[in-house]
DNA sequence: TAAAAATACTCCATAGGTATTTTAT
DNA sequence: ATAAAATACCTATGGAGTATTTTTA
């Protein structure tokens, strides 16, 4: 079962119709009938049945086009996500900060600001020495340092 | 997109090998490589950086490794889900019932017992009288009619 | 008879394989 | 020198198109 399966079907399902669920997906009718058949046997399930002369869907069918589209939801979701973070617009960032009453009071403020300009970006803030910092940095296991 | 690339990426992201991965998935490392190059082209997302001589995630690449064993497991939910309508496991089943007292009283005990009988199956009860219940029962509008 | 889906067939795009090159230890 | 991924090239499976046949109002 591929994604296209679920486009077809879910194109169908919405149209009641395979000749125009084939306008709006552009294709001809010929594949999806084909497509249909081969989602209905890999799955066990009868997702159609015929009505009049055009079809509708079954229970079964009714059921997995709901399923379908939330599939199709989340894959359109997971991929603004992941660019989201790529974009550095989502995700965590990691800082790395020397312990110190006066360091301390300024990073709190500093941190207040960034989350008023970034909120949808986490912070985490581990707290090492300056020495450790420059070797974290290195590794990428912080993205940010903040020390003498 | 297909679930074929998904498949691929969430192996390859367990494994954080591209080899191992071809191992478990019964292909050959060269179409990985090529599906993975051809996702991220798509997404406009490098989900995979060098790490020695091998590869590791990127961060996006971590949240889109999520997302995507999500959406994997909701496919194969869905198919298991349609399975149980389509074997009559799952679902809800329409009563036409003809109101009265006598008749009422017993349909309540019948329906208890279905309910201990086939929990997962819902019950909806809709009054007719039993001449709209031989025309709903012809129409499919209903499953069951209860009445004289 | 008309309108929709199913079927038969043909074609070609691309998934997957083999062999090789590149990269990093 | 070795181990992993990327690349080049080839093959063949199967997705999509056209034409035709069923099916039903």
């Amino acid at each position: 079962m591929e994604l296209r399966h679920l486009r077809y079907f879910v194109t169908i399902a919405e149209e009641q119709s395979f000749r125009r669920a084939a306008e709006r997906l552009h294709v001809s009718q010929s594949p999806l009938s084909r497509q249909m058949k081969d989602l209905e046997q890999e799955m066990g399930v009868e997702l159609f049945e015929p009505d009049g002369r055009g079809i509708k869907l079954t229970a079964a069918g009714k059921v997995f086009a709901e399923r379908a589209r939330g599939v199709l939801v989340s894959v359109d979701a997971a991929v603004e996500e992941a660019k989201g973070v790529a974009g550095g617009r989502l995700g965590t960032a990691v800082i790395g900060f020397e312990p110190g009453a006066t360091f301390t009071g300024a990073l709190a403020s500093l941190v207040a600001a960034f989350r008023r300009r970034a909120p949808r970006i986490g912070l985490q803030l581990l707290a090492m020495s300056s020495t450790e910092q420059w070797a974290a940095l290195r590794e990428g296991t912080i993205a940010f340092a903040y020390g003498s």
